[in-house]
RNA sequence: GGGAAGAUACCGAAGCGGUCAAACGGGGCAGACUGUAAAUCUGUUGGCUCAGCCUUCGUAGGUUCGAAUCCUGCUCUUCCCA
């Protein structure tokens, strides 16, 4: 993987670059839609190509895992055999399950016992069998087994959280060292930054990182119920510290405004959930402002979803995608995911061009006042 | 023609003397959702001058300190037998 950095705001940490993968290239900054279990809820391939113009997507290994298993995935040829993805895909590396799943896992040094959340057996996740595991998904970008420690813990918590994190950093980079790709293509390795809010644990962790002279760095551990100040001061002091010449992702981040408050902060790489969950549950994110299309002045509202949108479905009316997600027809939820994926994808190709052009930071704060309005 | 059961809020359906403005579903309305245990979850759903009051359980009466609950007439519905 090669990162080039083209071009950094004179006025803030915003960055334009473009990544280059076996699987094709990305433009940064870059949102990644989530594809979970191996699909990107409600979205074809074709449409997450042409019409949202998606460049990578994620997949998460503790899902893949457990359903369908890794054997099947091997005998596919890899994730991107077997969703029929041919563009770059990065794969989680189930540290976010640490902490979602939090009821039903125990931490040890040797790594996270589980039990699944569909059957109840036991599972023990390792820095070393995650990038086993992750080697035989085959992403483009696989990530280091963390801890993701809740936005609420204290500093003694977040602080020996940091310690182990860091300890299965050293022992996922020597199992990546040790370890091929099983496809014929190169994989690389994103280390985790984590540290919860405490900023000097952000900076130890920021230094300890670039020792392993990544291709990419990733912070996580934000948007776990922290205020979003805090997000953006501790994203802030991350990519302060990480070097300029390599892409920062921020895991698991966010919505529309916290996406361009985080380019403006030097981020070049986004992942949520919350354009396709929030999408299904009837929540359009426009340029104009928020809409809950599930709400009742919706319901004779002819005009399209979105004017402006960048995808097909956005020509669909407001009325008719009330009618479907109001009767939960699958279609609702197809369209709805579809307008806020191709919007997300709109913000971020757009901010990309404002840096490039010059003018990224007038225009970010219009759009935050904009995003902010509840249609 | 004879017999039986029933009529409860927008719909379905509990309740069968006071703790009932009335369980529970559905529907309606609103809110939440951030590296997806989520096509999920939460709140609310008679009216008002709203820590209180008023009107509601087919309808008209009655019994009782007190009735959605007991009694009588009426209206309607469903089922069974002719």
């Amino acid at each position: 993987m090669k990162f080039e950095l083209l071009k950094t705001s004179e006025n803030s940490r915003a960055r334009a670059g473009i990544i280059t993968t076996a699987h094709g290239n990305i433009e940064t900054p870059i949102f990644m839609p989530v594809g979970t279990a191996g699909s990107v809820k409600g979205i074809h391939t074709r449409d997450l190509k042409e019409d949202i113009k998606a460049q990578i997507i994620l997949g998460n290994t503790y899902h893949l895992y457990l359903r369908p298993g890794i054997g099947v995935i091997e005998k596919a040829g890899g994730l991107h055999k077997f969703n029929r993805w041919d563009r770059p895909i990065l794969t989680d590396s189930g540290g976010y399950q640490v902490f979602s799943l939090g009821d039903i896992r125990k931490l040890s040094e040797e790594g996270a016992r589980f039990q699944s959340h569909i059957d109840g057996s036991y599972h023990m996740f390792t820095p070393e069998n995650v990038i086993d595991t992750q080697r035989a998904i085959g992403a483009d970008i696989i990530m280091a087994f963390d801890e993701c420690s809740p936005g609420d813990a204290d500093y003694n918590y977040a602080k020996k959280s940091l310690e182990l994190t860091q300890r299965w950093l050293e022992r996922c980079f020597a199992r990546f060292k040790q370890t091929e790709p099983k496809y014929g293509y190169s994989q690389t390795l994103f280390p985790i930054v984590q540290g919860n809010t405490y900023k000097n644990l952000r900076k130890e962790a920021v230094a300890h990182v670039k020792n392993f002279d990544a291709d990419g760095y990733a912070i996580g551990g934000l948007s776990v119920g922290e205020a979003e100040e805090v997000m953006y001061e501790m994203t802030e002091v991350c990519t302060a510290g990480l070097p300029a010449g390599k892409p920062r992702y921020l895991m698991g981040v966010g919505t529309p405004i916290n996406i361009l408050e985080s380019i403006e902060r030097g981020i070049d790489m986004f992942d949520c959930v919350m354009p396709t969950r929030n999408g299904r549950n009837g929540m359009l994110f426009t340029s104009k402002g928020i809409i809950n299309i599930k709400n009742k002045k919706w319901g004779n509202d002819h005009s399209p979803i979105d004017e402006n949108g960048s995808s097909f479905v956005d020509q669909y009316s407001k009325s008719y995608l009330r009618h479907l997600i109001i009767s939960n027809e699958m279609l609702g939820a197809q369209i709805a995911s579809q307008h806020n994926l191709a919007f997300y994808l709109w913000l971020v190709g757009t901010a990309r061009q404002k840096i490039i052009d010059g003018g990224f930071e007038s225009w970010k704060k219009e759009m935050v006042i904009q995003l902010k309005v509840r249609l």
